[in-house]
DNA sequence: GTCGTTGCGTGCGCTAGCGAACGTAATGAC
DNA sequence: GTCATTACGTTCGCTAGCGCACGCAACGAC
């Protein structure tokens, strides 16, 4: 179930915001249009720019031996991208991947580090952010290791439905097994038995959530967990 | 190969800082003794305390329905335990064990925070530190997925030795279980190679590296990956 | 319509690790 | 010396996911 946070029609980190910084926040902002699969930066590229996601959301990779990867965190409207900068680190540890195509906000980083001096607010909601990121990164590390494939799948597209914001989005079973560092035939099979089972449906890269309460059921705990640390921590 | 910092006989990260800021510091500190196998938090508990190991070092582990668990991240003489504090956030999101007793540093959390706020090194370093951790904490995500067992028990191995500054530690096969997420014959498996090899000798909890060199071969290359993020933000 | 490309389905042999169970030797408490 | 406990060794059947390979239908470009 988003949060209310996430259904706005904004970025929930600066509408999270006081009217003042939120609005000087916006000022040093542009809007940009983030295209699907476009890569943002690679690991150790240094980071120019932060992103509020509205629309569009991002994956991030740790790419291994070239052709597999894995996905270790995946931002929407609900965060940012480049949160590294506010630790004064320039260097990104990802390979950030956009998703889904949309609308983002983004901000030169030197003049988002003045405006982080500058906002209290930003400061404490970005450490938050921050909190809630590294708990879902150890979330992630478990459940990768320890939980079906299908049941994994099923989470992945419960947190990509919540970030898209809408019943269908574009995305094949070779790009979903990057996400989940597997094999391309892994996920045809285990994305077969969520469409037998009446769950989605896709064809030709388009998948439709069809019952999210089933989808629900056939994840693994660790949707749940992972909205309740984020509720807990950056809910209203 | 561990660096200068690691070898230093006292804790890396206070180590670092300007003199004037690290008496401050350890003025604050009280001087403990961690116990083998002391459960210092669970996740959910509120963090009275930072730590700074000197000898000992600490686990950090996502537990999982009860009897499973996995370790995410390892603290020694070169880390702290309690860092996400820095975040303005008391609640701990692992269980932290400590494998490796010995003296530690320990600072209560509210006069911690006094001391960054008056620090900027501290800050610096600290925000560092949180840099690595995280950038580990995707390591090992992608090392537990991908890696066969006997590469991951190889990479554990060399960790606890460059924090146990010891070639001889007191580790069960069923510790390592644990923190590996696997079985404990998983474990007496690999561990058995590894000897076969005369890469380790083992004896009734008792494990002692015979040869680095190979352990580092037999190793994947997380490790040495781990060495090189660790060198570059917070090495000399 | 033709053809190359993209996205998905299927099949085959293989291995790492699982779960459960049992064995055994070393150790320490008494 | 006795006995329970601890730590490790071994076996058996099983399955999820691997690597490789081939097939096939939909789609777009022309």
């Amino acid at each position: 179930m988003p949060s209310k946070r996430r259904a706005a029609n904004a970025n929930g980190l600066i509408a999270a915001l006081p009217r003042k910084d939120r609005e000087h926040l916006l000022a040093g902002c542009e809007r940009i249009e983030l295209a699907f699969a476009d890569v943002i930066c690679e690991p150790g590229d240094r980071i120019r720019h932060v992103y509020f996601p509205v629309d569009g959301f991002i994956s991030l990779l740790t790419p291994r031996d070239g052709c597999t990867s894995l996905e270790v965190g995946l931002v929407g409207n609900e965060g940012m991208l480049g949160i590294t900068l506010m630790l004064g680190i320039d260097v990104s540890p990802f390979r950030a991947l956009v998703q889904g195509g949309g609308v983002s906000m983004r901000m030169d980083a030197a003049l988002f580090l003045r405006e982080l001096a500058r906002s209290p607010a930003l400061q404490s909601e970005l450490n938050r952010y921050l909190y809630v990121s590294m708990a879902q990164l150890a979330q992630t590390a478990a459940c990768t290791h320890f939980h079906l494939l299908e049941a994994r799948l099923a989470r992945w597209l419960l947190m990509t439905h919540d970030r898209a914001r809408a019943d269908e989005f574009h995305l094949t079973h070779e790009l979903l097994a990057h996400m989940l560092g597997v094999r391309r035939v892994g996920v045809t099979k285990a994305a077969g038995g969520l469409q037998r089972r009446k769950l989605i449906r896709y064809h030709r890269g388009n998948i439709t959530i069809l019952a999210r309460n089933g989808l629900e059921a056939a994840a693994c705990g660790c949707y749940r967990a992972s909205q309740n640390v984020y509720d807990r921590f950056l809910g209203e």
